[in-house]
DNA sequence: ACAATAGTGTCTGTGAGACATTATTAA
DNA sequence: TTAATAATGTCTCACAGACACTATTGT
């Protein structure tokens, strides 16, 4: 009872955005054993001097290059079955992340290539199984996106996925990417400047979409976190 | 970067029942360092051949005593500040579990007693700053607190803290326990019987509570989960 | 009979669902 | 002028909140 084995202890995201209009998560292709060559979420190793929010928080500023990660995160779930890992015994502590559209990523140090893959691609393609991700990932990617969907239902999340300001049909636009159907144009309307402190109104207009169309007002993210009652998925 | 620091992983779970018409968690006393004398959540390390949801059912049959855990266990979330225990790198995977009333526990090999309290007493006593719970284990049961009372609206979680067959008004003083007040009699019984399979009736009847009243229905725990649009806490 | 508890009925307001209509812009 | 997009308005129904009322039991 005084000898208890040693184990790894990891971070893994499950870094979201928002591509052409669909859900989009970061994967890394792994470039050593084992999975060499198998897509994998980005993560790495807790280190001695901090928890597993500041390595989270370290993994995404290394993995998607950028200075100050500009979205939010939170842990998901740990992950620790005897033989997730064929190494040696290593627990994941997983988490989400979510931002506006960011830049390609360059492959880091440890990591053949990364890039983003259409979430709906990896995990529901039409022919055959989708992308074979490395370790447990496949179900954290599927843990993952269930609370991303769940959380938009109840939280204010879904401006996090855009950039301020932004337009209603913009953050409209994050509800159907991430639910694959939109909601009512006016209801989702009603609902969102209904809900005290979910955006606050600018008075600037953005520039019009494709070919024609009124301009949309601009806002920014209100103080509000949660949404009640519940806005619900079509 | 091959060299990575040792963690030992430990499972703590705040196991939940109603006593008395309140909310109780179990706690034992630790009878070594650190914090030998303080009382703390229930747990132990994980072992090489289990994950941590093996471990945490193997820690509640060890410190309630029971043959079979009858209730609920799901993963809270994972705490790995540093210097969150003091002998060395500790990151401990946190559980929450519900069950009907349980017997009173007795002590384990390592622990100098075990009992149930109230939760408010420990959490917010009216006097001073409650129970001094070793390492994190404050932060760890507030928020195991807030997960069970956020459940209860919009799962059917709460048929797990009753024994079954149990009448309405048993299922109602759960929620009143959990929620520090009592859903409106009328409306609860028209949301849990207007949700399709919460519970299923008996044709039997319960006995009397105390001196006089009409005898309640008795119910069975339904194979519904979730409670949509949920409950509201008054 | 009375108190205590379980169960039913009803009125009202809020807000979601569904959809029609108007406003503003580029081609 | 037309198509495309943004914004507003309206009708209806489900359901929560509040509360009054009836039913059944022990003392």
């Amino acid at each position: 009872m005084s000898e208890h084995p040693p184990f790894a202890v990891t971070v893994d995201i499950a870094v979201f955005t928002i591509r052409d209009g669909a859900l989009a998560v970061l994967l890394v292709e792994r470039g050593e054993d084992p999975y060499a060559g198998s897509w994998a979420l980005p993560g790495g190793f807790v280190e001695p001097d901090e928890d597993a929010e500041a390595a989270a928080w370290r993994e995404l500023r290394e993995e998607t290059g950028v200075q100050r990660f500009p979205g939010h995160l939170e842990q998901l779930r740990t992950y620790s079955a005897p033989d997730r890992d064929p190494r040696m015994r290593v627990v994941s502590i997983a988490h989400v992340a979510l931002a506006p559209d960011l830049a390609d990523p360059k492959a880091g140090t440890d990591a053949a290539d990364a890039r983003w893959w259409v979430v709906d691609d990896v995990l529901d393609p039409e022919d055959g199984e989708g992308l074979a991700l490395a370790f447990d990932h496949r179900q954290i990617l599927l843990d993952a996106r269930e609370r991303v969907r769940a959380k938009l239902e109840y939280t204010t999340l879904a401006a996090q996925f855009v950039a301020e300001p932004f337009t209603l049909p913009e953050l409209r636009r994050v509800y159907a990417a991430v639910w694959g159907t939109p909601p009512d144009l006016g209801n989702f309307r009603r609902k969102v400047l209904g809900t005290d402190g979910f955006v606050v109104p600018t008075d600037a207009h953005g520039s019009a979409t494709g070919s024609g169309g009124r301009r949309a007002l601009l806002y920014k993210r209100g103080s509000a976190t949660t949404i009640s009652p519940p806005m619900v998925r079509g």
